[in-house]
DNA sequence: TGTAATGTTTACCAACCGGTCAAATTATCA
DNA sequence: TGATAATTTGACCGGTTGGTAAACATTACA
């Protein structure tokens, strides 16, 4: 008898395991590079080198596989923000933050994509999970901050505009890469670009823009 | 004699004027939200009110409507950038730049994420767009940021990650809009949440995280 | 007004889309 | 080994895609 994908009840074989993560891969490699509807299943197949029926042979749809990609692209995505901890030093668990986010828009653009894409397109298929989830852990992580600066060891601020600024900021690396190249040329585009990026982020974040000589010259509004 | 798009030498009809402007309307408001691929002709003609014959008759292939469309935005885009000026004072110009990029990503969304999608996606359209007219802006302003800062204006910073920097924060704002409103959930959602971001962009910006009081113990690396 | 250029629509096409089906092939294990 | 279940494939389907042809309607203007 055929069972398209495996009852529920029963384990996993060996075969399923390879080749939906092989899948798995192609679909990020297609659905970060065009979205979910400019993305097709026979160019998924395609790359994951196999044919069309035999994909959908695993995933059903093509939105059971976005969205079981988007899931798991997801729950490691907020790995750094996790690690945020309320016990560490302030400076040091923001510069940590950073260049953790920082490398994985290195190490995984392709997942930022994905993410990118999807935000970018109106969130259909995780607005629950936005509103849910990542709420939930950002709030947890603002409060964090909020009391770090209440307690007088980094200047007040926003904390969800905080938040907001280093993802878009690390991010940038990943999803803008085409422009950040073509704007850089091609004497920066090597690895001095990451610890550059790195370099300016730190600074900007921990020390800001002004200048030491003169402490509170410029204010603000 | 049918003429597909209006002779080259030959002026254009105030017709050719409104419709064409009715398509890139609609045509900003498709491609914006499903990218290049994901748009069908057939969408964007239903949003212009029109049929799709008669759209193609303005614009022959999809491709060409989205160039125009392309080209158009990403020069207003810039225009920010092009006000930044040499000779006024640092502070200033960057805080005026900020606050008319956030301005931008606020009033002009669908702009914004139109390109998001295109960098996201490649830019295969535009790759020469971003290589020539955009490196030459962004290589002026970045030398005269580089000049404030040797003459001790502003701290020494890498000029293209700044403006990296607050391209993408501002630019979040819009492409990120979801996300954004998830999180900050129903009550932060308003017209604040505009004001907030701008406060916060421009403390972080040009005071950043620092305590004052402690002028420099907070040291990088 | 007449008429030629411009604008619009209906009907249509070939290519491609996501997905199905039944037959063929391969792995598993008693 | 043999039989049963799991995997793979080629052929195919109805719907949608970008785009065309030609008839029809409207405008501009002498």
């Amino acid at each position: 008898m055929v069972l398209p994908r495996a009852a529920k009840t029963q384990r996993r074989t060996r075969i399923q395991e390879e080749k939906e993560e092989q899948i798995l891969e192609a679909a990020l490699e297609v659905f970060s590079l065009h979205g979910f509807r400019g993305a097709t299943v026979d160019q998924i197949a395609e790359v994951a080198g196999m044919s069309k029926p035999n994909l959908l042979y695993y995933f059903r749809t093509k939105e059971a596989m976005h969205r079981a990609l988007i899931t798991r692209v997801l729950d490691t995505w907020l790995d750094p923000l996790r690690e945020f901890d309320a016990e560490g030093s302030p400076v040091a668990e923001i510069r940590s933050y950073i260049r953790r986010k920082l490398e994985m828009a290195r190490d995984f653009p392709r997942e930022s994509r994905l993410f990118a894409n999807e935000i970018l397109q109106g969130a259909p298929n995780i607005e629950d999970e936005l509103k849910g989830p990542l709420k939930s852990l950002v709030d947890e992580k603002a409060a964090v901050i909020r009391s770090w600066a209440r307690a007088g060891k980094i200047a007040k601020c926003d904390p969800y505009h905080l938040i907001f600024s280093i993802w878009s900021t690390t991010q940038h690396y990943a999803d803008f890469d085409v422009q950040v190249r073509a704007v850089l040329g091609q004497n920066q585009s090597g690895e001095g670009r990451f610890e550059d990026a790195a370099r300016f982020l730190e600074q900007l974040f921990l020390n800001g823009l002004e200048v030491r000589d003169q402490p509170s010259a410029i204010g603000h509004a």
